[in-house]
DNA sequence: CTAAGGAAGTTGAAATATGAATCATTATCG
DNA sequence: CGATAATGATTCATATTTCAACTTCCTTAG
């Protein structure tokens, strides 16, 4: 209890620390993204992109890869739509469940993923991981490794 | 220099913490905004509360504004627009120069905010702020701070 | 087996975001 | 001073996001 009503409002200390994540936050995704405008892709497309290029047959269920980049599946939906007029993916049917569909990369899809990794994780190189000595990003882990399962855990409710 | 290209690739600690990064700025916007819903506010209003409640008269130029809150001027010009439908805000014409506006807090805008301040930061806390150790808080700004300055520093143009 | 309910995805309309063009005013400079 | 550039902000068009409604198929209890 700090003042009158009982909030516990946050400390000087605590202030900074919050800021600086949400800014560095906000402002390395707005620098990504730029970084990534040359090449035609959103930092939307281009997560798309590492989760099909990361997953077995460079394809997966468009629930689960809703969940895995946070989306609503609608958001998805419209998402995976304008990347298919792009030509960096295709919607095929599942087997196993006529309801269901998959993602699947396309040639060219993977083409562009191999052209523009190695771009990205320079731009998140020097915007981020250089900026960092080793035991920082330990300790980043350490702390934030247990906020993201607390997060992933409270949602969707509470 | 790792690999045949002279891509520097993440290593596993790298990524685990850019990951870690990423997943917690994402789940906890996502988490705020939700805690904001009962009240009628999204993250961009709030912000907007916040700034204008801290700032000498209740008031900022519409410039200043979308500075500090990381927003293009259009976008913020729409925000506000939203903002002064609902109540919140209001602009005023600025004496000294006359091309300019004030974005001023309305009565309506400052109860708000006084309401809702205690149930944000509650959030703030229950979902970060309180799972991370004196020390985590420490660390994190020391290790975040100087990205974001380079970041904004790098902001507009590179 | 079948009806009820749930899960996978899409769709369309409304809300918000982005970017370029524009308007009015102020600064600058020859 | 007057022309030109720059600033502050909005507007319009387009793209993306959100939310609710809907379709299809699957699951399960009776």
């Amino acid at each position: 209890m700090d003042t009158e009503n009982g909030t516990r409002w946050l400390s000087d200390e605590e202030q900074r620390a919050w800021r600086a994540h949400l800014d560095v936050s906000r402002l390395l995704s707005h620098q990504l993204e730029r970084d990534l405008q040359p090449f035609g892709l959103t930092n939307n497309d281009y997560e798309i992109l590492v989760n099909l290029s990361e997953s077995e047959d460079h394809r997966m269920r468009m629930s689960d890869l809703a969940t895995a980049t946070l989306q609503s599946k609608s958001r998805l939906s419209h998402q995976i739509t304008r990347m298919e007029n792009a030509g960096l993916v295709r919607r095929e049917n599942c087997e196993s469940d006529r309801r269901g569909l998959y993602a699947v990369l396309t040639e060219q899809g993977w083409d562009t993923m191999r052209q523009v990794a190695p771009h990205h994780v320079a731009s998140v190189r020097k915007h981020f991981i250089d900026l960092l000595t080793t035991d920082d990003l330990k300790a980043l882990y350490g702390s934030l490794a247990p906020v993201a399962k607390h997060l992933r855990s409270t949602r969707g409710r509470v």
